[in-house]
DNA sequence: ATATTATGTTAATAATTGATCAAAAAATAA
DNA sequence: TTATTTTTTGATCAATTATTAACATAATAT
């Protein structure tokens, strides 16, 4: 079946696990079952997948270690915990290291699959919004996202890029001439929209600038108050 | 407070909702509590609000009911859900009905402030998705709000409007030659309709009518205790 | 006609947001 | 581990924006 979604099931209890696998199976998921926390970890590096399901309480490695380490890597895929614990600091915990939903168990499977489907719907949509472009042509100045290479002209010596710079300045080559929201940058690069965060942006708007000063044509000018505009006025 | 989240509760309990409603209150948002369905149907349509917070089990107008009504009229706002019951069937109805979130009774307050605030956040970015209207023409002028640029002629040097310049002009132009009531600014704009938000917004109508002075075809005018008129006598 | 309320406008002030440098902390690679 | 790169944080300054006061005129009602 090629249009389904992977799923990432990471669950210690065998019974449980092979039974919420099957079930999910069974409405046409794809769905790679994980025992434990440090196996959940390597398969998620050496896998693609569109959703994870963890446990919290797992030995070896708990969830929330888990989900934390998959942040680290991954700051989109959505994260579904299951726990049999309602402490409110495991809640708070789930929230924020960055939780898309939480349940708890026993639940109900019907339930599970609802939240699964709207989140994978969410998440569907968000990303048509935004291709894979990587490649970007910005006035004299070349662009891979990717590579994390800028260089003025086709095959100028590249400048290298750190990750987050190379980011933001794909979101903002993305709106080329446009709006690119201060949020959606914190969103979708940092994942936390605070001051810190904001600051931090900042910080690397300075770094792009001085980069693209090799284009006396191309700028980033601000819009108080709602984000950043990359210009190309060739 | 201007940045402050507008949250409609509609809580039948009175110590409960009172409690709910100062502790909301107490972390900077701005909250409207309704007794029951009716009332709360009432305010919302009355209001402008970010979020919605439902008792399940009210007198007159249930939770359920009440979310209906108001998808009838907003497809967007988020509602979340409080309940005693942890019935499946309710859940499910509750996603059915477009709920973004479930909490059972009694849960844990500051729970609930980092539900609101994850949802919130989501549907910000959400928005800068909308394809709202953003390009006018009035007279020979040319006005963006998403970029807050207005420039006489298509490409001429444009000034930069200020945030709220900007969302008072767009009112206006959408309503072109046709009145734009005040309290739609008041309320859409300012998110309260008092003698201070009034008198700003007098502020901006003057700064605005500075602006329009490049095209002399373009003029704001005033109709007594009604609201302004943007005309285009071209 | 006059009291009352609504609007017009300018300017001062308060509050928020952004730019930038430098240093600390954290993450990653050698 | 140590070295290097990357990211965050702090501090300071600059720019932008929103609110309010003050004083004006205009419209309406009694």
């Amino acid at each position: 079946m090629g249009g389904s979604k992977k799923i990432l099931l990471v669950e210690d209890d065998p019974n449980f696990g092979t039974v919420l696998k099957d079930y999910l199976t069974l409405n046409d998921y794809n769905v790679t079952h994980a025992k434990d926390g440090i196996e959940g970890l390597i398969m998620f590096k050496n896998n693609e997948f569109d959703l994870c399901i963890l446990d919290v309480m797992m030995p070896r490695k708990d969830g929330f270690s888990l989900a934390s380490d998959i942040r680290g890597t991954n700051k989109e895929v959505p994260i579904i915990f299951l726990t049999a614990k309602t402490l409110k600091e495991d809640v708070l915990k789930g929230y924020q290291v960055g939780a898309d939903d939480y349940l708890n168990k026993p639940f109900d499977s019907e339930v599970l699959l609802f939240k699964i489907k709207a989140i994978l719907q969410r998440k569907e949509s968000e990303k048509t919004t935004e291709s894979e472009q990587f490649e970007f042509q910005i006035g004299k100045l070349f662009f891979n996202s990717k590579l994390r290479h800028l260089s003025l002209g086709e095959d100028g010596e590249p400048i290298k890029l750190s990750p987050k710079e190379s980011k933001l300045l794909r979101l903002l080559a993305v709106h080329l001439n446009d709006l690119m929201p201060r949020e959606l940058a914190l969103t979708k690069i940092w994942r936390d929209d605070n001051y810190f965060t904001s600051r931090s942006m900042d910080v690397y708007i300075a770094k792009l600038r001085k980069y693209l000063k090799q284009d006396e044509n191309v700028e980033i000018l601000n819009i108080h108050g709602e984000g950043f505009r990359l210009v190309d006025k060739t």
